[in-house]
DNA sequence: TACTCCATGCAA
DNA sequence: TGCATGGAGTAA
């Protein structure tokens, strides 16, 4: 009889190492393996068990004696189908991850297994005589001896406090006394958000760290975790020690619940087209039935009711039989969302989201592997949604950044998109008000199919947008952030009843704090930047790594007095409160809203009128919908212009027009103001003007010249360590590598190498980042090049202390 | 001679 | 990453 094999993709190799292992399918589990089920192996020299995904089966004559068998099977049925097994490797070869780490993107959370390891008394043993064991092993002897089923790692470390690498477990290992096995264990629990309260009446001692949160929880009552860890700056741990000696009490809520269909009812979209809206959903749903895959752009300007249009399509191809995945960025999944989609197709809408409990994302995969759901909406993961028969990905606000994962595998949601829509011979149908340039160049070359929305839906017409110039326009009382020009209009608003929004991304209150004599800046401890002053809990804190501490007015280094300087939206909150006293002002930004019903509660707050003005960070400048909103404030439109990376024209550009596009969604003409201390610049111009039109071709030809993308590929090389010196020293050994390669192998391939440097922030959590940029053609032959590089690379010993990444078109360059 | 420690290399 | 292997070094 033939030998059945199979390829496994293996969890836990690195990058070095990974490839599809072979391994001997055993008489007894030929019936159960097949391609997409999850196998146990013996693996590495250890033969410790690991969990492997089946990518392939295949007969072999003659038995390799160098294999391994498989273990035993994890499930009953394939968790991947065809397509996705096609998309594994595909993705290890574009984004330089394992073949594992692809295989954990298309799965639910829930559903995986761990690799646990299990401690158990030998059943030989009998020597139970006190006096041949030091404590602690008498006490793993003891706790052994009672659980029949043993104990895992986890549950040792709870009981006795002890490391699974310590000494006396060590000990009794190898004497045989205690066995270790490892065996796969179900991870399910859920994903809630912990909230905690105070015992008023406890009456115990407390540590001073734990007597100040105390205090702070006796104000506010109940609280999450993670708010009381911000307003208190204490970890979670000392948190723990309040709870564990009775100071309070921590429970958990579940973070996100489906929409009840009775409330979706409400939100219901219009039903009737606009002509134009007809015409474009017709031109859309021709191409959809066509038999060959494409990929389209629907440009619609804010306010012109894309969402119409593609719910249209939506509806269309369900009722041709076949399955809709609509992908949105993560700030505009909101409840409201939900019902649209929940009030137009009911039962079979499944939701992919971070915010589900671990048990309800399982749900959710099965409903829809089975074929009960057969719309799926969700952020970026979702394009790895089970569907069958696929026949539409729609994704909306196509151009956010939230589509490119920043963590390995790197990849980007809309290339997994169209892997799908060519494999189904589906239709991708890319939506936004301001494409990327990449995308939009791609349809203005007939790479994409093209249909644009011109006008606002309804009575709504486009907002009357002014510059306001910051170097001569007089400021409101004294007030940095408020110009004259925005206070005046702000105050018309307010006295007609209508309701502003303000834009300021820059969260906390001073953003900056130097000392007056020796100049030196107050930065974080891990990170190469400064620490912003957050007036809500006295705090100094950074916005990379978390750090915080409490604010001080005295220079570290010389006792100067320190000058802060720099408004973030605490500060604008403050300034606007002083300015419009009269007015009920709600912030909006990640340190109020710090866990999702807060936003909810708030933005259903301000949609039923109780503010007036709604002032915050980039959160209220995407996809938020209110009538009565008329007015419009950017307060800088500065800080994204300036930076080195090629998107940032592009970044500024989407956000403003973004926000612009909030006013006047109603009856009512809306009046957005930007203020800015550089009016010249072409693109605030553009933004105001909301001209994508000139916007792309201002952009395009500096593209085109520089040779960004849609010209070229990009291609960053980062390494991460904790000296500086040997992250530097990689860096630049790799970038001479490649030079070498390069002319040496492959002259002919066009190449340009960007000098390896400092990532701009060079510091981050205490680690030291530098990157090669390359600017290239990302094709087979190249990508080959770059995996072997890396692989020799993470090789050399010298370099052992870095790790290398390589992300392909990354969002920022910086 | 026996034993520990660490650098090295490999994983089916 | 994590485990086995073996050579170097050390103590007896």
């Amino acid at each position: 009889m033939n030998l059945l094999l199979a390829q496994l993709a293996v969890e836990n190799t690195t990058y070095r190492f990974d490839k599809p292992f072979t391994y001997i399918v055993p008489e007894a589990l030929r019936a159960a393996v097949c391609p997409g089920v999850r196998v146990t192996v013996p693996f590495g020299s250890g033969n410790r068990t690991r969990v492997a995904m089946v990518l392939a089966l295949q007969e072999a004559e003659q038995p390799d004696s160098r294999l391994k068998a498989i273990l035993k099977t994890l499930d009953d049925e394939p968790l991947l189908s065809a397509e996705m097994l096609e998309l594994v490797p595909w993705m290890k070869s574009r984004y330089y991850c394992t073949l594992f780490e692809a295989v954990k993107l298309m799965i639910p959370a829930g559903i995986g297994y761990k690799i646990v390891n299990r401690y158990r008394i030998s059943a030989a043993f009998k020597d139970y005589d006190r006096t041949l064991y030091g404590d602690l092993e008498w006490q793993i002897i003891q706790q052994l001896s009672n659980a029949k089923q043993g104990m895992t790692g986890a549950q040792l470390m709870v009981k006795l406090g002890i490391d699974e690498k310590c000494d006396a477990l060590c000990g009794l290992l190898e004497k045989g006394i205690v066995i270790r096995e490892n065996a796969a264990s179900r991870n399910m629990g859920d994903a809630t958000s912990k909230m905690i309260c105070a015992v008023p009446d406890f009456s115990g001692t407390l540590s001073p760290k734990q007597q100040s949160a105390f205090d702070t929880l006796c104000d506010v009552g109940t609280v999450s975790v993670r708010e009381l860890s911000y307003f208190t700056g204490v970890s979670t741990a000392v948190i723990k020690a309040l709870a564990d000696k009775g100071a309070a009490e921590i429970f958990e809520v579940e973070r996100f619940r489906r929409p009840k269909l009775s409330a979706a009812e409400q939100n219901a979209l219009p039903k009737t087209l606009s002509p134009e809206q007809a015409r474009v959903a017709q031109e859309i749903l021709r191409e959809c039935d066509a038999p060959e895959p494409s990929v389209a752009l629907l440009y619609g300007i804010t306010g012109s009711g894309k969402t119409a249009v593609f719910m249209h399509v939506i509806r269309h191809v369900l009722d041709a039989g076949r399955g809709v995945i609509v992908t949105v960025p993560e700030i505009s999944l909101t409840p409201q969302t939900l019902a649209v989609f929940t009030a137009a197709f009911g039962d079979t809408v499944a939701v992919f989201h971070s915010g589900l409990s671990m048990g309800e994302r399982m749900d959710e995969w099965k409903r829809v592997r089975s074929g009960q759901a057969k719309i799926v909406v969700g952020t970026r993961s979702a394009v790895f949604a089970p569907m069958q028969n696929l026949g539409l990905i729609v994704m909306d606000e196509e151009q956010e950044s939230t589509y490119k994962s920043e963590s390995s595998p790197r990849y980007h949601a809309r290339e997994i998109a169209k892997f799908r829509t060519n494999y189904n011979r589906a239709y991708c149908l890319l939506c936004s008000a301001t494409p990327s340039v990449e995308s939009y160049y791609m349809a203005k070359s007939g790479k994409y199919q093209y249909h644009e929305l011109l006008n606002r839906y309804g009575e709504a017409i486009v907002p009357d947008v002014r510059l306001v110039d910051m170097n001569s326009e007089d400021l409101y009382r004294g007030k940095p952030l408020i110009s004259m020009a925005l206070a005046r209009a702000v105050s018309e608003n307010l006295e007609q009843g209508r309701q502003s929004i303000l834009l300021l991304n820059r969260r906390g209150y001073h953003t900056y704090a130097v000392c007056r004599d020796c100049k030196t800046v107050v930065s974080c401890p891990n990170c190469s930047i400064s620490l912003t002053y957050h007036a809500a809990n006295n705090r100094l804190m950074c916005h990379y790594c978390g750090h915080s501490e409490p604010a001080y007015a005295r220079c570290r280094s010389c006792g100067g007095e320190l000058t802060f300087s720099g408004g973030g939206t605490q500060k604008a909150e403050d300034q606007l409160r002083e300015a419009f006293p009269e007015a009920r002002i709600l912030r909006i930004d990640t340190d109020t809203t710090a866990n999702k019903y807060a936003l909810e509660k708030k933005l259903a707050a301000f949609s039923a009128g109780e503010y007036d003005i709604m002032v915050g960070t980039q959160m209220v400048a995407k996809g938020l919908d209110f009538e009565n909103v008329t007015l419009v404030g950017v307060l800088s439109a500065d800080q994204s212009l300036y930076s080195d990376d090629y998107r940032s024209n592009e970044r500024t550009f989407d956000l403003l027009t973004q926000v612009v596009g909030r006013a006047g969604r109603g009856r009512f003409r809306g009046t957005a103001l930007i203020q800015t201390h550089v009016p010249e610049n072409p693109y605030l111009h553009l933004a105001a003007r909301q001209d994508y039109a000139r916007f792309f071709e201002t952009e395009i030809r500096f593209r085109r010249a520089m040779l960004y993308p849609p010209f070229s590929d990009i291609l960053q090389i980062g390494f991460v360590g904790e000296k500086e010196e040997t992250v530097r020293l990689a860096a630049e050994e790799f970038s001479a590598r490649l030079c070498e390669t390069f002319s040496r192998d492959y002259p002919t391939l066009p190449i340009r190498l960007l000098r390896a440097s400092a990532a701009s922030v060079s510091r981050m959590g205490g680690k030291y980042r530098y990157k090669i940029i390359m600017k290239y053609k990302n094709t087979k032959q190249f990508r080959e090049i770059i995996a072997s590089l890396i692989i020799a690379f993470s090789a050399d010993k010298r370099f052992s202390a870095v790790t290398v990444y390589a992300d392909p078109n990354p969002d920022t360059i910086l």
